[in-house]
DNA sequence: AATGAATGAGCCTTCATTCAT
DNA sequence: CATGAATGAAGGCTCATTCAT
């Protein structure tokens, strides 16, 4: 849609800062009010863009194990390099994507996210669910419990979160490391420790 | 100092964006103008409140090990205390005073951040480092060398970013986790690596 | 246009500090960011206004000479008199309408003038250059090479604006002299310098 | 005096916007309050430099015909080479210090100009005069009534501040003249009258 | 003579939003 | 559906000046 493209295209350029209203309403060939037709506040739109960007985010991810024939991977091998593949998916497409990240650190802020309905709150939080949710059920495969899988996932979610912010913030220079080596590391622990297990 | 106070209050309460200058000044019992006579910028006060919370943080892991007696631990078991100490500290620093990252994260974005100059740039990087580099020597204590020590200083901090961003939006309450305990659990795991190892 | 006219009476009366954005706007019975809709910056603003009062100079420099029936004068005497007539017009105008000339030159400073767009200086210089080539055209007609045609202009214009700097800031009082007598005095001796060359 | 040589270099680097009170101040090594106690206000200090500035002009002027020996000319032809001189080093003098001229027109600005006392005010003017007066006095011996001779060197003065004005502004360069020629040229055609005179 | 903190007014500009048309 | 003019609030910042100390 013309606002969304707008809208995206703005705040990849500027930032969330610089991808006021107006300055979307311009880039999309529109009068700021006549967005109002369409999205009834600019956060909208934000949440609007944000609900984009977790789609392409799992297509990414749901995408990064579509080349092994089967959908269902039946070894802990398999399930095992499916795992990874998704993880890193994720964290490429953040690494690649770091505005994407801010989206949704600026919409998902505090209890009652900014000016976001309870719906749109929760459709989003539906979606992100959803992408993380394949990484779930390939530690299940792998065994684990289903409290654990989803403890795991949340684990490796935000280990991947830590290491994008400290990378897309460049602080992560300060620590001459390189981010997705270091997130490499901590899956290779990780698929330790699952085989230690068994 | 008293306009700090007031910037911290109305940061506390009102978060970023509404920690305007206005706001600080009025808080602070002074004019707007007022303020310039202590800080050249608003960017300038928020990298002042920075400082401090940054010096409140190395207050705060610098002590966590402080409880036994020798400064520097002189088996294992000692060192894998100290480093889990400090580990928590910070990790508890940040989710107990969560604007205090947002600050961070706010300054610390792109290659020249926001308004600072080079020189309060690297004198904030370096408060960061210098907070952080006790852990590093508990694990080259423990054995691990230069480089492998600095690069898992690095994920025990990224880890706990990312935790602590999932706690502090409250986007961990979708997964139905407790972002302390995950984080012991990394604390845990890292701590039968390095065991492994030796 | 209501904010011009806000912006000229302001600028009248109160002088270029004195017609701050906000003042033009009360003026115009607007709120200040209203302005914006129609000028991009105070210095737009300006621009305009510089833009119609050199219109109006054109108009009266070029409707000085209308009188006799011929547009183009066709004896040395005519020629003379029209060359007179707009130069009594071009500095009539100034003397009447002292802001203008402070506009002008507040405009035209510097080699990038004052918040001006490249494309507005080179369309007001424009304006003002078209104002003065008639006067150059009627010293070709009397028998002046170009080069000199356009000298003894620059040297005209420059007359009236140093007498109309003198008498607009009240300096020529202190000489005793009155700036239009003067200015008479200067054509005289141009015309009997461009008689006796002939 | 220390405060003075800073709002001299202030106002030669910055011009008047940029010679702001505090600038002043920071290069005398004074705090803003400091400069009340020598000067009652900004204008004030503006008016002191005026004041060392005409002083300046007047020594220039002056010292420009001190070449040849005797101070009163007795010849026609010197007394023309003199005022020759003396128009001269007016002319450069501001073309080489424009600020100087800007810091007058600020100043002499209106029937009662910008802030200053009428004894001020008088005072400055007087110092005008008096740089102005040899030439006059050039002028009375080359046989001009004393009448003629101030209409006379009123007109020098305006030809040249309004030649400075194109020039200082670069309004000239619309022209493609050179200022200090069409000066030159204006004295030839003074001093053609003044001879055809006798 | 000088400080330095403070005032109060003002500056230009930007913004999300509204609403008659 | 869309415009475009307008609002009202706020933003960061600068300034000449004052005054207790």
């Amino acid at each position: 849609m013309l606002i969304l493209d707008a809208a995206r295209s703005a705040f990849l350029e500027l930032g969330l800062d610089g991808a006021s209203l107006r300055e979307i309403a311009k880039r999309a060939g529109y009068t700021p009010g006549a967005i109002y037709s369409y999205f009834s506040s600019r956060e909208d739109i934000y949440a609007a863009l944000l609900g984009e960007s977790l789609e392409r985010l799992k297509q990414c991810v749901d995408g990064a194990a579509a080349g092994d024939g089967s959908p269902v991977p039946d070894t802990p091998v398999a399930a095992s390099a499916v795992l990874r593949a998704r993880a890193l998916a994720f964290f490429i497409f953040y690494r690649d994507n770091p505005q994407d990240m801010d989206l949704g650190f600026y919409l998902f802020n505090g209890a009652r996210p900014r000016g976001l309905t309870p719906e749109l709150n929760q459709q989003l939080n539906g979606q992100l669910l959803a992408t993380l949710r394949p990484m779930q059920e390939m530690l299940a495969a792998l065994g684990l419990p289903a409290v654990e899988a989803e403890a795991e996932t949340t684990a490796i979610f935000a280990h991947a979160v830590g290491l994008l912010m400290l990378n897309n913030t460049g602080r992560i220079r300060l620590f001459q490391q390189d981010a997705l080596a270091l997130f490499e590391h901590y899956l290779d622990a990780l698929q330790t420790r699952l085989v230690a297990r068994n």
